[in-house]
Parts: structure tokens; sequence; C-alpha cells
DNA sequence: AGCTATTCATAAGC
DNA sequence: TGCTTATGAATAGCT
């Protein structure tokens, strides 16, 4: 076997000094610029902290990162270092003001974006569960009569459903809370039921809060089958 | 033997997103700010660069670093971004920017309400839904016997909720198919029906696809309620 | 501009 | 806040 030659050297170590070759400078200018700038986009993010970086390069072009802005951070900054003195010009007081007004408009812009992005996420979301949650959701005074009905529908349904696959289950659950394993009997519609492990923790959903079985007395009787609380 | 447990879990993998953590929060900006300066002060050291990382802490605290010097990058900068082209017309052009700043401020106020607004709305819709969801998402076939029970009586709580609150409407819908609207009545445990949207096309839930109301015949019972499909 | 092998920065945990 | 460790990230040297 020849000596696996490797395609890299990695990364060296480095003083930290001027780079001496022009091109290296420049290609290191370039990455490390970009690692400052993504450094303090993460700084703002994480720690909701207002970062403004400012760089020359060797050659004298401007770069700049700010959040909200890059004006907004150096007028801020520089309010708190130098409070102004005496009078001041108005031409002072148009570009702060102009700082100000990309400011403002910088967050403007990214509330905008914000709320466009909440509400993305809040339209998937809604697609994602709506059938199902449309009958939780609903308040269930304002739906209409023929949606009533298939809600109603639906849930005497899923009820039934469950009854069927679990009656044997359920009765033994509520008068003995025996453990075990049943076949799971098959439902008309094809819905077939198995049963597995146990958890605890179900909680009455929002909205019933406060409500559970014990509210209701009587008899149920669903598709013939009669439950007595 | 036991594993012989690492004295530390190592760096992990963070989402870039505001660390919630107030505490966590403060030692993340620490040790960012410090390692910003740092690449800031080896990208102006390498690279011969002019350097300037100006950071406010969410305190409001400002922490600076700056090559040469903080005051004479951000000048530069703000003389090249800016230029000074200050006159008479300064006085008017104040004023407006003046008008201008209120106007955003009051836009900016008001995108922050809205948001706030529907972030609150998410948020409670989302908490809502979990519960709600973990039942309808939930695979029948895994669910225990306790579970069962409680997702049975939860469903019998909400079927009578849409009895009880449907009554008359679901009998003039059954046989009429009338327009209208009513009050929802409060149920015995005190819990009210919160307002959410309706949405049409309503489907059986997951698991019981192809299993609708039409598959069950005959005569439904609930509290004594009876109905004819 | 891509690709690795390395060094560097840092999230957790005390 | 400072120190330690394990690991995710940034990036130096090449192509």
């Amino acid at each position: 076997m020849a000596p696996p030659r490797r395609p890299s050297m990695g990364r060296q170590k480095i003083e930290i000094r001027r780079i001496e070759s022009d091109e290296a400078r420049q290609v290191c200018f370039s990455k490390r610029r970009a690692g400052l700038f993504k450094k303090a986009s993460e700084l703002s993010i994480l720690c909701g902290a207002d970062v403004a970086a400012v760089v020359f390069s060797p050659a004298g072009k401007a770069f700049s990162f700010g959040h909200p802005s890059v004006d907004s951070i150096l007028d801020r900054f520089l309010d708190t270092t130098s409070p102004a003195g005496g009078g001041v010009e108005d031409h002072v007081a148009v570009s702060k003001l102009n700082r100000q007004h990309s400011e403002l408009r910088a967050q403007l812009d990214e509330e905008k974006a914000r709320q466009e992005r909440a509400d993305e996420t809040f339209r998937k979301e809604r697609a994602a569960k709506s059938q199902a949650m449309a009958w939780l959701d609903a308040d269930l005074g304002a739906i209409g009569h023929g949606e009533l009905v298939a809600f109603w529908g639906a849930l005497v349904v899923v009820q039934a459903a469950v009854a069927a696959s679990a009656e044997q289950l359920l009765r033994d659950a509520l008068l003995v809370g025996r453990r075990g394993r049943q076949p799971a009997p098959q439902l008309a519609g094809g819905a077939g039921f198995d049963v597995g492990a146990f958890a605890v923790g179900m909680q009455p959903p929002p909205g019933f809060a406060g409500v559970d079985l014990q509210g209701f007395g009587g008899q149920v009787t669903i598709l013939g089958q009669s439950f007595l609380k």
C-alpha cells in the first residue's frame, strides 16, 4: 500500500500577525470577515443583544453588519459615549435623525418579516391539524346546523369505535382496573384496534377542564350499547 | 462495570435562536462577546484591516472593540455612509424627518402590538391543541386501558356538550335543516366553549378513515336523548 | 470557489 | 465568574 497521501494539510496553526502575502491576506480577510459577521449575528440572536461590526478592508472598502441596524447601534454608542455637549448643529441633528429613521425602518421591516414568518407557521400548523381540530376548535354555538350534525356524528363514530374496540377492556378497566391484553375486535369500518402499553397522565381536553365523566350522571347509550357511569 | 462517565458532555449543538434562560443567555453573552472581540482583533492584525465592533448587552450596557480605535472607525464609517450636505434646508429636513420619525415609531408600535397579539393567540392555540391532538393523533391501537377510559369519557363529555348546546338546533337540522344561532349554554363543569374558527369539509380523524355516519344505522341515545340517523 | 484536516471556540457541568 | 472537557465550528493550506 502506498502511503495514503492526505488530500489536505488541514488547518495549520498560525501566529496572529500580519499576513505578508497579499493574496493570502485578501483571502483571509474575506473568510474572517464573513466569520466575524456571522459571530456577530449569532450573538445578537442568541443573546438578544444589539451588535454592530464595521470593517474596512486594507484597500479601504467598508463592510458592516448591524442588528437591528448598523446606524442605530453606532448612533446609540456615540450618544452613550459622547453626550452631546453644547449647541447641536442642525446637520448633526439631521444625520442623527436619519440614522434613527433607518433604524426604525429596519426594525419595522424586521417586525413585518417576523410577523409573516409567524403567520406562515400558524397557517401551516392550522392546515396540518385542521381536520381534527376543527371539531375541538369550533365554537359549538357558532357552527351551522349541518356542521353540527357532522360534528356530532363524527363524535358518535369516534366514540362508537372506541367503545366497540374497547368494550370489554373498558368494562374491565372501569370495574376492576385489570391490566392485560385482549385480541382487538374489528370494526365494521375495517379499522382494527390493538391494545398496547399502558401509560398514565391523560387530562381532559382544554375547554373541558373541570368537566369529567362525574359531571354527567345517568345512562349513555350508543348504538344500542348502554354504559353506566 | 459501569461505563466510565464522561466528566463533560462537551460542546453541544445549539440552534441559533434566542436563549430563553436568563442565566444561560448572560453567560453566553459574555463568552461570545469576548470571542467576537477576539475575532475582530485577529482580523485586524492578520489582514491589516480597520475593525470596530460595538455590542449592547440586553441590559443596555455598551461594550466595544476598535482598531486602531472605535471612534476613528465609526467616524470614518459615518462619513462614508452619510455624506454631510448641510445647509439652511436642514431645518426643513429636521422637521420633516421628525414627522416621519413619529410615524414610523407609531407603525412600529402597532406592528409590535399586533405581533404580540398574534403570538399570544398562537401560544394559546398551540397549548390548547396539544392535548386534544394527542388523542386524535394517537394511534388508538396503542392506547392502554386507562387512556381508553379517559378517551372514551372525554368523548362522552364532548358529545354530551355538543348535544346539550345544540339540542334544539340539532333537532331542527335533522328534521328541517333550519338555519340559526343559539348561545352556547354552559356545561355543568363550568367550562364554556371558546371561540375558534370553524372549517368545513370535516373528515373522520386518522384511524377512522372510511368509517362515517353512514356506517352506523339505527338509533343513538345520549343522556336519554334519542336521535335517529 | 470547494475540500479536509486541524485548530479554535464554546456548551455543559462544577 | 472561572476552570475543565468534549465536541461543534471555523478555517489554513491546497486544488
